[in-house]
DNA sequence: TGTTTTTTTTACCATTTGGTCAAAGCAAGG
DNA sequence: CCTTGCTTTGACCAAATGGTAAAAAAAACA
């Protein structure tokens, strides 16, 4: 066998979701072998035999991710009418935060604590795919299809609200009025936010 | 003596100064002991002469900074212009994200994991004072003064636009152009953003 | 079926870490 | 100087934890 077997590939599946419950819950130092290796059904030196060590199963973890968690923000489509590809984007955001909220808090972790085993991941995928998003940003506002102001803030502002519901959620869980769809009402809210402010 | 001397009020807060750098670093479980009390400049096991244990020197920690960390919020008057005291919440909770961007790294760190040494405290200080301003806020808009929209979602949206500043810094700092005061333009960015949303 | 290869487990190790304890240092009053 | 009470430290401990080794078990293959 070639180490591609489909044993392999369940159990290493299987590890990378327990690991993505536990990491998210606990942070990286947080988290115990024992407790991802139990999570996934198996015993720790059993994952030990998929992965090389903790911080192996953590990068594979985070760079399996950042594509996914990417995606919208690729889709933002230079042919399409300026305003609705950005309330697209931000509703796409807003589900993700709803259907992912574990993703965007492994994230949320890393990135806090200065993203120590991320650093060069982010600084060439990301940066390009921002840098790139953010010209298209100008490019419409000096078109005058969307309000003038700063595109890098602007997208700050869309990561922020958006995943906010998500990283936040035992807070916003605690505060919100009980009884109501908060991931709905927040989509409405921020569809409203973005429309006024970009509006020309 | 009464266990209030001089030196035990200097070596205290040594101790939650160095915690404060350390927790908010690295997180609870990250941080060590010996990290800290290497950074208060004392050993261990004096240390834990001051406080009883770990967990004890990070529930302090956090419980100081609620107040602190709320303070802006609870200013946010009645009696004031409705935008203009909005407009004076978002200018402060900007500043206190480049003048604090530990403490709100420390929440952060702390919330995303669902909060686990704060639940209780959170569910009664923080959530009386949100009730207080949505309540607040609720009647600015019955009264016409500001647009209406959800109060709730309007708070949450402040919370996260400023404090992803200091959550983020990392990816902040390596994705917003050289050479520019992040925070001032952050500043300027979401004044105008308030500005345009809340303006009937 | 017998052999080889892959997978899993049991037992173990070294290090880290939160926490304890008893002894030593030290300031203040007598 | 000596006692008394507060402060600090060095030595130590038990539990947790990342990781290893070798053998058992299970598949795959011939």
């Amino acid at each position: 066998m070639d180490g591609n077997s489909r044993v392999q590939k369940r159990n290493r599946s299987a590890i990378l979701a327990a690991a993505l419950d536990v990491f998210s819950q606990h942070g990286y130092r947080g988290a115990t072998l024992d407790q991802i290796a139990s999570a996934a059904g198996m015993s720790k030196p059993n994952l030990l035999y998929y992965f090389p060590g903790k911080e192996a199963v953590f990068v594979q973890l985070l760079h399996e991710l950042v594509d996914k968690w990417l995606e919208p923000l690729r889709q933002l489509n230079a042919d399409g009418d300026p305003l609705e590809e950005i309330r697209t984007y931000v509703r796409r955001k807003v589900q993700m935060s709803q259907e992912m909220p574990q993703e965007s808090r492994l994230f949320a972790n890393e990135i806090v604590q200065g993203a120590p085993r991320m650093g060069t991941y982010l600084s060439q995928d990301l940066k390009e795919l921002f840098d790139e998003k953010t010209a298209l940003l100008s490019k419409w506002m000096d078109e005058g299809r969307i309000a003038r102001m700063d595109p890098q803030h602007l997208i700050f502002s869309i990561w922020a609200t958006t995943q906010h519901y998500a990283d936040f959620e035992a807070q916003i869980h605690l505060l919100s009025d009980p009884g109501t769809d908060v991931f709905q009402s927040a989509a409405e809210f921020l569809d409203n936010l973005y429309v006024r402010l970009l509006t020309p």
